[in-house]
DNA sequence: GCCAACGTTGGC
DNA sequence: GCCAACGTTGGC
């Protein structure tokens, strides 16, 4: 089982419109190291929940990985934000997993207590520029962050 | 709202 | 293949 983060401004879909949902697609990402990520993903896997932009900034949450990933159909909707006029159906090129809701955290981890946190210093989140919004996490960090969310 | 960091596009 | 111009992300 493996563990990741993925990042969403919560005006546009919070961890709370998860909990209201309870399944949704992970579309949009139109970033080929995060989508990399996406198609890396396998059912059951753990996701941290970060919220981004909007004070509090910080993870929310946590899903989990509902169903691996499949080829985005917002790529072929020509009214979609996220169409892709160089993406076809037998050759698409943007993936989405389905991720379900597990958690919402009482208090959101903020971003300023993990930069505070030793054992999160190597976090891809944390580092210098990142702005990757699918991350892989290691166990370690995982359960730092569960643990001050507690 | 600002702006640094980063990714993508397209002319050459 | 280089790189300038442009667009986006996301913390502050």
């Amino acid at each position: 089982m493996n563990y990741w983060l993925v990042k969403s401004e919560p005006y546009v879909f919070s961890i709370q419109d998860l909990k209201r949902d309870k399944v949704t697609l992970w579309d949009g990402v139109r970033n080929y190291q995060a989508r990399n990520f996406l198609k890396e993903m396998k059912k059951g896997d753990t996701v941290l929940y970060y919220h981004s932009n909007e004070d509090p900034i910080g993870v929310a949450g946590i899903a989990t990985v509902y169903k691996e990933a499949y080829p985005d159909p917002t790529q072929f909707d020509k009214r979609n934000k996220y169409f892709d006029p160089k993406a076809t159906k037998e050759n698409p090129r943007w993936f989405c997993p389905d991720l379900k809701f597990k958690k919402a955290f009482k208090e959101i981890v903020t971003l300023a207590e993990m930069r505070e946190n030793k054992s999160l210093e190597e976090m891809v989140l944390l580092k210098k520029g990142s702005r990757l919004s699918v991350q892989p996490v290691t166990k370690k960090q995982y359960d730092s962050v569960l643990k001050m969310a507690s």
